[in-house]
DNA sequence: CCCTGTTGGTGATATATTATCAACAATGGT
DNA sequence: ACCATTGTTGATAATATATCACCAACAGGG
């Protein structure tokens, strides 16, 4: 059904910023996985320094292979250090947390952030991995990543996160098309609780969605004049890193959102 | 024999500075895997984002995932920041190209470099895989890994990289010794021509070599007096970063050294 | 235009790896 | 001393995998 390098790579998923070592029976239950499987997964994964074993607690974390790996890829395509500074730009703007994040696979991978400066703000985990289902994001980079991505998300299974997570394929769809019309998209509480997202999609050279930047307000926060100004700031940032990565927004695209634009 | 696993983590390292995107065929003939196989392998690691296909040209390259897994990484053990300025500050005592790499499975991850100012000097590509018996780094990692490493690798067949490359596991043991009595691993042109290598190991917490720092010099410009600069600058540097990421020499490490320092 | 050499991709079957379960030693907490 | 964990190993049944040949598409070259 499912191929054992998948099974072996969905294991890393696991690891994130508050839980950067994990040990074996810990692993083993959260994904539902054999023991003894995970065992000899985790030692074919260290072979080739994509994990590595504490010799003391015997406790396993990503290796130097995934920095090695990291390094060639963004050498060759530099997206991170692109992508930061105007991160930093959209944060300042809209006194919120702004995030970039990329497909990468059955999922949302979040590359790069920077954080309000304010006191209550919305924090994220580090390179968290964000379902597209749930995620102002995810529903941006539905709207604009082709049919074949569309077709396969809204057919699994969409996982509840909040009591606001959208679970109904007809209602994501639904959403999605709205998100379409207007040229960005916008989730409320459905992935985290008291998390309110703004976002838009990054294109490629082919014109196809990448990736989304979003700015996360506290849910409380968000007025109705705080709207508009993120809207503005996130289209304008979401546009700028497209270009900056040599990537073009299809036309209808660019016409739909430059009144968007000049309004801000 | 070897698990499907580590088959289809090993075609990663086929990517590179230089080569960032490959084809199927290409990757198939390099790994000597079948198409069929590589296919599925590159198939499998796409749906974790780990590489990710260009929809136009087929190409594969390495995917968002990578940049995932290294922020976790480096937020939990920040290795790369605390490395690189120490590197720039050596490449600056010795005039040449300075670069650090740590133990990754079964050969070395190259994860910081800051290369001479000299308009002669030694390029290393970024993110390249350093075997262990050809390098300096290798050497040092050798002299003070431990002995499970040490078995592994003077079992397994040595590469031929250049003319003077050490084939003979005898001739490589002696080699280590050697640098283990002096505390520093020095290789000419072992791995590339008119390279010339100058390494010491750094240690983790419980006193054992975890990676090496190194400078590399053309080989004709190093001098007597070049080499004792160069071996002081390194061996400080080594300490500097075990020091910075929570590591421990050996004591009698530490002792051996000690005069080595003084002396410049 | 054909011919030849690529390329990426697909199916069928024999094979080899992998999943599963139980058991084990070692560790740590009560 | 006990109990519950941990990481690890082995044997067998079950399953995914390797291999081969083949295919369509594309790019030169004559």
């Amino acid at each position: 059904m499912s191929s054992t390098v998948v099974k072996a790579l969905m294991l890393l998923e696991h690891f994130s910023e508050d839980e950067p070592e994990l040990g074996l029976s810990e692993l083993a239950r959260r994904s539902g996985v054999d023991k003894a499987a995970v065992h000899r997964m985790l030692g074919a994964m260290a072979e080739t320094g994509l994990v590595e074993q504490q010799m003391d607690s015997r406790l396993y974390r990503l290796g130097a292979g995934v920095l090695r790996l990291a390094r060639v890829r963004e050498i060759a395509f530099p997206i991170s250090s692109i992508v930061q500074p105007l991160l930093e730009n959209l944060s300042a703007e809209t006194s919120e947390t702004a995030h970039a994040s990329l497909i990468s696979g059955r999922a949302l991978a979040n590359i790069a952030t920077c954080e309000s400066k304010k006191g209550n703000r919305v924090s994220l985990i580090a390179g968290e991995v964000l379902p597209y289902h749930s995620t102002a994001s995810g529903l941006a980079v539905l709207a604009y990543g082709g049919d074949a991505l569309f077709d396969r998300v809204l057919s699994s299974t969409l996982e509840v996160k909040t009591r606001f997570t959208i679970t109904d394929a007809k209602e994501l769809s639904a959403r999605i098309d709205v998100a379409r019309q207007r040229g960005f998209s916008e989730s409320d509480q459905t992935n985290e609780e008291d998390v309110h997202g703004l976002a838009a999609p990054i294109f490629d050279r082919m014109s196809v969605a990448c990736g989304a930047v979003s700015v996360s307000t506290p849910s409380h926060r968000m007025t109705d004049v705080q709207r508009q100004l993120t809207i503005g700031a996130v289209l304008r940032a979401a546009s700028t890193i497209t270009d900056g990565l040599g990537g073009k927004q299809p036309r209808s695209y660019a016409n739909l959102i430059a009144p968007l634009l000049d309004k801000c």
